[in-house]
DNA sequence: CCTGGCACTCTGCCCAGCTGAGTGCCAGGG
DNA sequence: CCCTGGCACTCAGCTGGGCAGAGTGCCAGG
């Protein structure tokens, strides 16, 4: 057993070569296919040399022994590391994604279009986290007096996406409290990152009759409740279907990706795994959660302005086209956090 | 041919006997079997001329010549019809459901509680539609100042949800016509039926002054544009990875189903056959959707007080448990009633 | 260091034969 | 008149052998 030696430059032509092919057809590839697919300008005999090297070093592998090679998580990984470069969208693509994604008219349909979107350019299963209510900032809190001991409160961020409550208060309250309460609310809450406002507002109370300060403790705990509630992180899906596509030994692969989906919560901390700038993509045993071990995650973050308020990503098969789906998860991002900002 | 006999009652028992055992062992069964497990009181060979005359009038059918019987959807029909009971809910079940929904906080989650509970317990698709806004009433209409030309609009329903919407006002709004405008607002649509609203406030705009009228007529446009947002129906979906246990010849009868599932506009009209009284199941191609022509849709009607506001079921195959999935879909929308009239 | 040649190893496929489940029909009996 | 036991028949699915083809590893020569 050879210790790990750098691979010279046709080795790596191979190993790419093997990528491009396999993901093209799915079928373990031989040398003599490689070199009339690709002209390596050398003879399918050096080819097999060059495969027996890469395998050695856990790049490729065979099914059984007289069968073409597959790349492993590992060769997967050179090849996007090192191989292949983010194929970017076409000038109609962009124009199209573009366009599509204006139509929407709320956040809701902002999300969804996107999702959609995502799936379909890359045939794959796409999800998109809504815009975190953490990395916001408030644009307007809302009281309003439905009963007389029930308030609703309603909380509204820059990035469109409004969270409402009902408060159960301890005493009757006045308009002209609630008016109060309202303007002080907002004129110190506006503008601020979420996270913020528990601490710009926890005295709060004291500026008030001593009569009122129960119902306005309540509404406040109510509002931190809420700004908290990190978990009220959603998500959505889209292009389930194309799972279907997986491979040819598809109960067994699918069946765990499909629960994984189904689990909000997985699905939140593969996004949350992504990096904060750039695009992570997870091949295979990169992935922590056992259901995805034979799929990749390709995922980054979007967000209104320089800084990411979400994630969102796709999630297909190991055997998948990383430059494309590299380029359409990109320029998608980008566009969402254009949509965002202007909105 | 014969023309169609009345079925004696032990022909009728050897289909419900067929279907009972077909459901559960996903195998033909056939005449040897079904004496065994059923005492039927008769031999073999009477039961094969039983299921010669239901396979003549087309109850069952015969995959190939040496092979057991199998539902046809027509038998599975008269099954439903005529030889089953809805099976309902233990009572421990019963107060686990109970149990399980009351712990939903606001809307979103009673409706993402439902949907995942009726998954589990179907070991099915599951389907729930929100309730929609054309049944609901007013609860609630709110105005808010974001920005000198800029008011946001909010509509809570007694359904408990929330619909909001930015209006571009056409000249500046002062806070006094806005307080005068929301007061009228509220005093003339709570309580009614959203497609009522329009009609009894298409006048509004004449009880102010003229200059501020445009500004009104905007937001009543408005408000009526959410109003009648039908297609604003939204569905909620979980259980797909129990699409895995659908059968042997898998991938083909998955993928269409999971491209439906896709497709907001097929699982509305789907559930809208929904008869609005009792229970509906739609038995393989009585479907309409032909990707769902091998599943069978148990839906039912669910709603605070005594009507209905919308839809939820199941989808699955049709070789499932009628009668568990019935009780099941029913228990569950019972209770979803009862949990939004509380609330 | 590359190349052509060669022997080798498998998987996948086809074909034939067998087994077993299930049927339809018929003649006899209650 | 309906049920029953018996019997011959059919056919899907499994098994095993044999064959073809793809692909490999290795080696000797350029």
């Amino acid at each position: 057993m050879y210790s790990e030696r750098p691979l010279d430059d046709r080795k790596l032509a191979v190993l790419r070569a093997i990528v491009q092919d396999y993901v093209g057809t799915e079928e373990p590839v031989g040398s003599k296919a490689l070199v009339e697919r690709h002209n390596l300008g050398v003879s399918p005999a050096t080819v097999r040399n060059d495969m027996a090297a890469l395998e050695e070093d856990g790049y490729i592998h065979q099914p059984h022994t007289s069968a073409g090679r597959i790349p492993t998580d590992k060769g997967y990984r050179l090849f996007v590391d090192r191989l292949a470069e983010v194929k970017p969208m076409t000038a109609p693509e962009r124009r199209a994604i573009r366009h599509f994604l204006d139509g929407a008219v709320d956040l809701d349909d902002t999300v969804a279009r996107t999702v959609r979107l995502l799936a379909q350019l890359t045939r794959q299963v796409a999800v998109v986290q809504y815009p975190s209510l953490s990395r916001s900032t408030v644009r307007h809190v809302e009281l309003v007096a439905l009963a007389p001991l029930k308030v609703m409160l309603v909380l509204i961020t820059n990035t469109g996406r409004v969270e409402q409550r009902m408060v159960d208060c301890p005493g009757a309250v006045g308009e002209t409290v609630l008016a109060d309460l309202r303007a002080k609310l907002n004129t110190q809450a506006v503008g601020r990152p979420l996270p913020e406002v528990p601490g710009l507002l926890e005295d709060l109370p004291a500026a008030f009759e001593p009569a009122d300060r129960p119902t306005v403790s309540t509404v406040l705990a109510t509002l931190f409740e809420t700004l908290a509630e990190q978990n009220e992180e959603r998500i959505m899906l889209a292009g389930t279907a194309n799972l279907t596509r997986f491979g040819h030994d598809f109960p067994l692969t699918i069946q765990p990706v499909l629960e994984a989906l189904e689990e909000q919560v997985v699905l939140l901390r593969l996004l949350g795994e992504t990096a904060d700038a750039g695009m992570t993509v997870r091949i295979g045993h990169e992935n922590a959660y056992e259901g995805l071990n034979s799929t990749s995650v390709v995922s980054v973050g979007y967000g209104s302005g320089d800084q990411s308020v979400a994630k969102l990503g796709v999630i297909g098969p190991t055997r998948m086209d990383y430059p494309g789906t590299m380029g359409a998860v990109r320029a998608v991002a980008r566009y969402v956090g254009q949509i965002l900002a202007e909105s």
